[in-house]
DNA sequence: CACGGCTGATTGACATGTCAATTAGTAGCT
DNA sequence: AGCTACTAATTGACATGTCAATCAGCCGTG
């Protein structure tokens, strides 16, 4: 291990014009997707897509009711974003804010039954079209392809993110 | 053309577990990656990525300058966003707003040398983060897959968008 | 040339996100 | 009890996006 031999440097190299195009395909094709789901969920139930990470977490959870930690930490969010969520559904009576009796800091996110109904009408519309835009668009092998693909994106950048102080977020 | 065997509606199929499992997969690992992208591209540049493609398209743009219409259709942003993020810009010395001689309602949007500057600065980080992150995640068929598929969801959203009012916006 | 309609761009109101600071309460230790 | 450290959640300031409304200047037509 005394003299290694100067390997050129391939992390150094940059994308191919090839290599950036599907880059930009690739996620350009995410981003149109996304937003093309979330227009119909919001056309079709008035709820965005935060909405419903919320209410589908509130509405699987015991009595309906959840600490606030828990949820941001259910659906991985940062806690200050999904105070200013909250905040907004609340106003909208999607769901209720309660103290809680084993800690007073905290909360309990209690779902309405607003938005227990808003969640209930928006689910099949929202599944539905999820089939239509993604699932019926790929083929088997697509679809498998798809799944590979995040998987193995995702083992990477766990991998380079511990080399890197790396933070993570979904939307 | 008269009278069509009612098929069965397939269309009111839902999505297997399996189906969503991938979907959540693919669309949260293309979240991440893009917000992963988006901090590296922060912290080295101080630049977000909409000031990167609003720099990069006045970059190659002839004398560093472009109507504000032109580049919102060059980027395929809608106008008002670009107007929001160019005063933000124009707040940080990026690039400056300058009359336009043949039609006075127009504005010219010019990079400035900070803005250059910054530019040339972020490039090849940038570039070598998605070679990082994505391209060298990715065996050779693995890139390919994504190329593929990206094709495969923009075909079937441009055929579906057709039959829908649908908008599509990109980040 | 006046007018009515179109176009270029900005604006305001608001939803959504991030980060840093703050508030309030719990817990461990002496 | 009193101090300190940690945790729960919110808040404020700001960046980023969307949508609808507005404002100004262009242009074809009578």
């Amino acid at each position: 291990m005394t003299h290694d031999t100067p390997r050129p440097r391939r992390t150094r190299r940059l994308p191919t014009t090839e290599e950036l195009r599907i880059w930009r395909d690739f996620i350009e094709t995410a981003e149109v997707l996304r937003s093309a789901l979330t227009a119909r969920l919001q056309s079709e139930s008035s709820l965005s897509s935060g909405d419903y990470a919320v209410l589908l977490a509130l509405s699987e959870a015991d009595g309906h009711r959840m600490r606030s930690s828990e949820l941001a930490a259910h659906i991985d969010w940062e806690r200050s974003r999904l105070s200013h969520h909250l905040g907004r559904m609340e106003r909208r009576d999607l769901i209720r804010r309660e103290e809680c009796a084993a800690d007073s800091r905290g909360a309990e996110i209690v779902l309405t039954a607003t938005g227990l109904r808003s969640f209930r009408q928006s689910t099949v519309p929202h599944l539905r079209a999820i089939r239509e835009l993604f699932v019926d668009a790929l083929s088997h092998d697509q679809l498998v392809a798809a799944g590979d693909l995040a998987a193995t994106l995702r083992a990477h950048l766990a991998a380079s993110g511990r080399q890197r102080p790396a933070p993570a977020k979904t939307g």
